[in-house]
DNA sequence: CAACAGGTATACTGATCGGTATCCTTTCGC
DNA sequence: GCGAAAGGATACCGATCAGTATACCTGTTG
């Protein structure tokens, strides 16, 4: 394993403890076992346990983003039928076995700091995801599609806390869709686009 | 200060760091010193820190529910308006100093075993919440309320993680509250109500 | 091959964790 | 007013925390 392997799989095992268990709750002991690296090593890539909770979360979040997106404009084709896909991306999401609720979310909860790099590192997560919504709205021309943008990312968030809590984790994003659907819908004919 | 007396405000004093901090950052002594109550007193009360953070968990339960229901029944007489009221009801609790999200949201991410009494706890107060703007949409007669209850649920959730993370907290609050006003009149348009 | 950077393993630091025990004082019911 | 229960203060327990230091090993590269 070469060096900058190392150093990704080492975060790739504290993204995987810290989403599942917090921050607080997971140990550097625990992440190097399971990781089967030596502190050293972890204390040459990084200088401390949150430089390491950082770098897991930029990580998460360009690998994140980047899947999520990806998976997004592979089920639909217009900008129109990507917002509502948005939520079917979500259920699949909800589905997986390793869903412990939004990593950012879960260290929001845990860091009320303001200002700090891991809340900084949050509130950019949930711009981009809010810039992403809004940019399909943009695309889909629909009448005031900022607006529309931040009820349906209202919506995603509702869905992934609900996820987290619930039994039927998949139910709130269908719930959201539909929700969704709705919005949209109204959204577009309040003023017929003008092009 | 009596037994009982001073029971609560042990118990006062751990839901305001809790909310604050979280629970694993906040260590047992941080809330004695806090209180200005000794340890021996502490476990005189609760057998463990997991059992104080219940304890403050369910009295937060019902300390919020009601002054939320309380809010929102004053601010509006009808059910429908009290639908809309949720929300004005949620933007001011957003804008006090003292919000930090909500304290169950904060545990659910930080005890991701399922089936601890904790995450019992934070999954009935979400269930009591879901269940009282259900009955604010039955008592409104709006036809498949169940459905919009969910949709509201979810804005509201999403509401209240998104103005954790957001400079201008308030703003989701508005942003949930014109989306649910949608979602309502759409609620009630698709089928008349038949009484 | 020799030098060296990067690795493991492990022991260690001081601090803090949740929880217990001790000693003494205060409070309260009878 | 007396006895018992409760509380304060504090010392202590073993475990774990984040982080450092030491000693030895390994792989690559001039």
């Amino acid at each position: 394993m070469s060096l900058s392997e190392r150093r990704e799989h080492l975060i790739d095992t504290a993204i995987r403890l810290f989403a599942e268990h917090g921050y607080h709750a997971t140990g550097i002991d625990t992440i190097l076992k399971s990781a089967g690296v030596s502190k050293k090593t972890l204390y040459r890539h990084f200088r401390s346990k949150d430089e390491l909770i950082l770098a897991a979360l930029r990580k998460y979040d360009g690998l994140f983003r980047n899947s999520f997106m990806r998976q997004v404009e592979e089920q639909a084709a217009t900008p129109r039928d990507r917002l509502l896909a948005v939520f079917d991306v979500a259920e699949a999401w909800f589905g997986q076995s390793s869903f412990y609720g939004c990593m950012f979310i879960n260290a929001i909860g845990e860091y009320s700091d303001d200002d700090t790099p891991i809340r900084q590192v949050c509130k950019e997560f949930k711009a981009l995801m809010r810039s992403y919504i809004r940019d399909l709205c943009i695309q889909a021309e629909i009448p005031d599609g900022a607006l529309l943008a931040e009820e349906l990312a209202l919506l995603l968030e509702g869905a992934i806390v609900t996820a987290q809590v619930s039994q039927d984790r998949q139910r709130a994003a269908r719930i959201a869709k539909i929700a969704a659907g709705a919005l949209i819908e109204r959204a577009d004919s309040v003023l017929p686009a003008t092009t």
